[in-house]
DNA sequence: GAGCTATATTCTTGTATGAGAATATAGATT
DNA sequence: AATCTATATTCTCATACAAGAATATAGCTC
């Protein structure tokens, strides 16, 4: 049954906030942990859990790994993405996540699609 | 998380035909019984499980118990309630639930909001 | 190819919960 | 009060995770 696997997945909290900084767009793992403040384990796991239900899809990009919601969800999964995005609309935890998502905005959009690249290497193009 | 207790609420098969159940109106163990084709001990556990969420209510009418949605369900819980709703339109095994149901609605009338009563006493009234 | 970074997997432990059998309880009937 | 009916609780067993520690892997850089 489709929605019980969907109910499983949405009833763990970190599951809830990577779905949730989903929505807008993809996002790459180490965006996770800083955004989330969780370690590299339980978020790496967790992905694996919603990945394994098809909840989400990921792509590699050099060293890093990008998350994002299936190209094409399922009516029912599309009808609850939208249903916790009502709920969570005024719930403390959620609203900071997104925040800080978009403080990272700039940054992403930069790279394409949320995607990390070899930030480090240095300023400008070329 | 007022939130995550509802998804793992939400999760459990006999718990979505339970509220499912439950939203056009009050409804007694029996008919749960009779409707689920689940043995006693699954659904009164699971009705005790939601009970304890807050999830439903209960109010005992001789010897039996009916069962029904808070009067003054959360926010969150109607969004999900409405969601669940949208979700299970097309799902076979609920159809059928609700079909029961219906089948049951002119014997629920009545007895009253759900009400099984001393069914068996007797034809008329007084 | 050695070493580094980012991410994933494995192992272990603890906890929640699901199912069923057996038993207990509340309230009605006699 | 004995008994019956409807429902709830307790006990037991099995399974699904969740979390963290340790380890493995993929792909970069040199």
């Amino acid at each position: 049954m489709e929605l019980v696997k969907i109910y499983q997945s949405l009833q763990d909290l970190t599951r809830l906030r990577v779905l949730h900084l989903l929505m807008p767009g993809p996002l790459c793992v180490c965006h996770f942990q800083t955004i989330l403040g969780e370690p590299q384990v339980k978020i790496s796991k967790h992905l694996a859990y919603l990945r394994a239900r098809g909840l989400v899809q990921c792509r590699r990009q050099g060293n890093w790994v990008i998350y994002m919601l299936p190209a094409k969800p399922s009516p029912t999964f599309q009808v609850n993405l939208a249903c916790l995005e009502k709920c969570v609309d005024d719930v403390p935890l959620f609203m900071r996540d997104r925040a800080r998502l978009t403080k990272l905005a700039p940054f992403l959009v930069a790279r394409g699609l949320g995607g990390c690249g070899p930030v480090r290497l240095g300023g400008g193009a070329t």
